[in-house]
DNA sequence: GATTCAGTCAAACGTCTGTTTGAATTTTAC
DNA sequence: GTAAAATTCAAACAGACGTTTGACTGAATC
């Protein structure tokens, strides 16, 4: 009591440091890089257009600093999250669900935290995603080589049944439907138009999401030889007109 | 024999509007929408910059304009296998591998199509459904409106105890990992590591995610109560740090 | 109290953007 | 062969872009 109170950093300058990822955050949502103009944000945040360059030194700088604010402490949090539950299910490995939470709750966590960014940052991070930038997907395969290697390793013991490259390809596809879903415009109208009253609407939507994901991640394998079960006879008898 | 021949359509000015639209297509797919100038554009296609609003309007109309020829034709495919699929198995309602398959088979036959766009095509259409752009999300609405009615009908007959919500929510994870697969420069890099020396890239990666797709459409119900299953539990009693 | 230094500010930098104009050219029609 | 219509072209439009500059501020340091 009585001690120095430090508000957030340094007292003043980070205000304004704040207030540009904050209003950078909320337009790089709405429209993108590309379509997001310096004048936009420091307008919106009310600084000095100058002030972006001094406190970040480029457009590009300030669009990884607003990932990077959220998704690196996430990122940890699903890590020791994952670790956490190794451990307790020791020696036994995990099952695909109990990794799928450890991806799923610090989002979620994140999604309903109105302080830190909430479901909008989510939104900014899918649509990143789909980003062609090269920057931007250098930024993230940087940010997310270690996590995706881990969770990787962990998705192999829990099915190790399925050949290495068959589980990249569905973990692919697991980071498609869950950008996809992160990142819809779709996704808030389907919300509101499907589930009304419904309380926790991001952990609905999530906990949808997981069965069905995990469902694919267990399918059987694809049967890629010529012609031989339904799915396949079906793609290639049709293949010609 | 000796019957005139018509190239592709108006013998020149449209070889003008071809050669844009071509080169619009290749651009945008690199750079999306709006990291692409029209300044690029028209210096790949060899063509004076005003072209493009004398033959098109505008940089959106030309966006459009590139969709629609490829997209059109490939949906107006679609609704006919599915219905000739349906008459096929009538009265049986159709399996979901049916219907999946009448949805990848016209995307498969433009993809391995050099001539017609192919995967760089659906690339872009992949993007074009991760695009902030409030004109390309409503141009797609636009689009897919009546295809996605018709898909859902099917998978609703094929998926009778999955109640109308549930679906819903299941199509639009089946959309967000196609698009995301057909997007990906990922993906491309996927194909490039993952399947060396297989012949028809494209196919076999959707043949892989066939089955995963499959599988999560007739995955279990979710549990939407409050403590119940192993996914739920996880996700809530860990809510809490 | 002078000096230093991080921070803010208005103004301008050169470059690029989508779009428009009006004359020159080519193609079509009679 | 000539009139009309369609297309191409170079040039310029006004405005927005990311970035830089240099003067100005206020608090901390000695």
């Amino acid at each position: 009591m009585g001690g120095k109170v430090i508000p957030f950093e340094t007292p003043k300058s980070s205000a304004t440091q704040g207030r540009i990822l904050d209003a950078a955050e909320a337009l790089f949502m709405e429209h993108g890089f590309e379509a997001t103009s310096l004048r936009q944000i420091t307008t919106a945040a009310n600084v000095n257009l100058a002030a972006v360059h001094y406190h970040f030194g480029s457009k590009e700088d300030l669009f990884e600093a607003v990932l990077t604010r959220r998704l690196d402490p996430m990122n940890q949090e699903r890590l020791a999250l994952l670790t956490r539950f190794e451990h307790e299910w020791a020696p036994k490995p995990l099952s695909c669900e109990k990794i799928l939470a450890a991806m799923f709750i610090p989002a979620l966590k994140l999604a309903r935290d109105p302080e830190r960014g909430g479901k909008n940052f989510l939104r900014l991070l899918g649509r990143a995603y789909a980003d062609p930038a090269p920057f931007i997907r250098h930024f993230l395969s940087d940010q997310y080589a270690v996590v995706i290697a881990r969770f990787k390793a962990a998705f192999g013991r829990a099915l190790p049944q399925l050949p290495k490259k068959e589980l990249s390809w569905r973990l692919h596809f697991v980071m498609g439907a869950l950008s996809f879903t992160l990142a819809g415009t779709d996704a808030l109208k389907l919300i509101a138009a499907l589930s009304r009253g419904e309380t926790a609407n991001d952990e609905m939507l999530l906990r949808r999401l997981a069965p069905f994901l995990i469902a694919g991640l267990k399918a059987p394998l694809p049967d890629l030889s010529e012609l031989d079960g339904e799915a396949a006879a079906a793609f290639l008898t049709q293949q010609e007109r």
